[in-house]
DNA sequence: GTCACGAACTAGAGCGCTCTAGTCACCATC
DNA sequence: GATGGTGACTAGAGCGCTCTAGTTCGTGAC
């Protein structure tokens, strides 16, 4: 920085204001500025600059590192974090890394704020560190009101899966359910309301899970059952799940559609290709990212003066689903009775 | 840290000592100051510590945000730096976020080094940024030496897949081949080589990809094939092009591996559901891991006094791979080249 | 008794920025 | 010609650490 302002023969001071980009530097001297540090190759120090100001600008993310749906909520984040002018740092949770080990980075890197992809930490934890500083927990809901959340409508989306089946002359609709999955209480009720709602619908929750594994065990059990109680429709936790279950299923002979409609949830990428043409309820990564930032910096830069840590908890945001059909659910027929 | 310090009756500078773990505190202090900084929930702040030291011990890493190869690297990655002392610090590539982006903030953060998984840039870019800093690209080979390379050694890798394919009889082997990808030129090679060496066996090349899409549309093309044209056996790019395939093949009705074997590559978790079953050529994610560390390390704490930008580069780091026999490969039988 | 030495601890400069409180020149106003 | 305002620029303290060059003290050797 000092070279630079040599170069152009001006002070330090000025030289950050031109990297700033704020108001105070006439538009030649800018020039001359950014022309030099062009020469000298100079980029301005992220930790210098941050430990400078008052505010770091900084949004802490925790995410599961492959995980396909996080990837596409990064994205999103990055999109907008961008757009508020927040820089987003990255602190990924693995079998050996912990969440609570990648948000203790995320506090030491002095972020302003802490976004949760698919949390597991326990509520009161949350609770403990939402007492700090602004978090939202994304895709998992978290009751208290301390913690901001921004999530899909999952119980909806549920309603919508069992909905679908219904109008399709489904009776004996099943669950693939997700156990203690972030977002998976709220299905299960979701699937249970919209099955009570009509008398001639028959409730089965078979265990299922967040990967394709526990999808085709959950077909297993599902092949093992008599031709008379075998249900005819399957709602599954999620896409992945979804897939292993058609999977078994059709290597068991069995016919998709014809003889099981499958539901997912998510909509990721590969629900969408042609040979999968998986029928499934999409969750709006790139509006959940959105949400995400705006609330986060809504309070940040917003209305709460005492700088996020404020009395005014902020209302969850809860996205509706919406269902998209493809080629994995058909009009309920006998041969979805055949054994 | 004044409040620590302050707390424990002490001076800042041995804060400072007791929380780098270094030598010059007495027990007995330590655990005063430690206890103090409990109580006051101080935790050292990274930006300030890293700005402080001459070195920031600090590795920046690119990766595909939700790509499940990089995810098992990260794992491996998060591992030896942390065994090595170095933090990491992660900037995603998205479809609107560009690698050179990525690179552009590590390189504001001060990173020390850099680690790139299966980089798109150009190799001339990549030469430019490795005059800077110590650079390994991970999975993708960059001729020239300037760039540090850690990878697979992908021609070998074919070649024991077209082996293991022979060995159990076939005589119609093709490659489900992965284009422009990182590697996929090596495996091209790789395949080509091992076909040829015997006389008996005949090339046929299919386009294929990184994704199950594009190896569902490779299936497409087989299932186009005459009997007597169409392999008896597929080595595809990757496992998820493998998987493609296999998907497809099935819905068409024809039997894996009855009527064709598929050999995948990577040995993602997937491919080891016993759904999936699939033969495949494993890439070690832990030893990929564990040298990119050892390399910058050894580049920025050892040998070359210069700091990394030193004149020996470093040998790139062929990881031999290993084939893992699943269900999805058979001997070839008559039914091979039934329609 | 004194000297050397090491272990425990401290003072204070410095890392590369930001940001407040200026200075200075220039112009318009009355 | 004094006054005020404005845009362009600068000086210098401060952000929260690290780290070098100390100081202090207790101990053992002679």
């Amino acid at each position: 920085m000092e070279h630079v302002a040599a170069r152009a023969g001006v002070s330090r001071a000025l030289v950050s204001i031109v990297f700033r980009g704020v108001a105070g530097a006439s538009e030649a001297t800018r020039e001359r500025v950014l022309a030099a540090a062009r020469e000298l190759d100079y980029r301005p120090d992220t930790r210098a600059s941050r430990l400078g100001s008052s505010r770091t600008r900084t949004l802490g993310v925790t995410f599961a590192v492959g995980h396909a749906f996080h990837g596409d909520l990064l994205e999103s984040l990055y999109t907008h974090a961008d757009a508020a002018a927040y820089e987003l740092v990255l602190s990924g949770v693995t079998p050996s890394r912990s969440e609570a080990a990648a948000v203790e980075t995320l506090l030491a890197e002095r972020c302003e704020g802490i976004i949760l992809l698919g949390s597991s930490q326990e509520t009161a934890q949350l609770e403990r560190l939402a007492a700090h500083l602004p978090v939202v927990s994304v895709l998992r809901p978290v009751p208290g009101g301390g913690v901001g959340v921004v999530r899909t409508d999952d119980a909806a989306g549920l309603r919508l899966s069992v909905e679908h089946l219904r109008g399709l002359g489904h009776r004996r609709v099943a669950l693939l359910d997700g156990g203690r999955t972030a977002g998976a209480a709220e299905r299960r009720r979701g699937y249970r309301t919209a099955m009570r709602r009509s008398p001639a619908l028959t409730e089965m929750i078979l265990p299922g899970g967040v990967t394709e594994l526990e999808g085709a065990e959950a077909a297993r059990a599902f092949l093992r059952l008599g031709a008379r109680e075998r249900p005819t429709a399957v709602a599954a936790f999620n896409d992945r799940c979804a897939i292993g279950f058609v999977d078994v299923v059709r290597q068991a002979g069995l016919h998709v559609p014809g003889d099981v409609s499958v539901v997912g949830f998510d909509d990721i990428t590969e629900a969408g290709y042609p040979h999968v043409a998986l029928t499934t309820v999409r969750q709006d990564a790139e509006r959940l990212g959105a949400e995400t930032v705006r609330t986060l910096a809504d309070r940040l830069d917003g209305g709460s003066p005492d700088g996020g840590s404020g009395t005014t908890p902020p209302a969850p945001v809860v996205i509706e689903p919406e269902m998209v059909v493809r080629a994995s659910t058909a009009p309920a027929t006998r041969r979805g009775v055949r054994s």
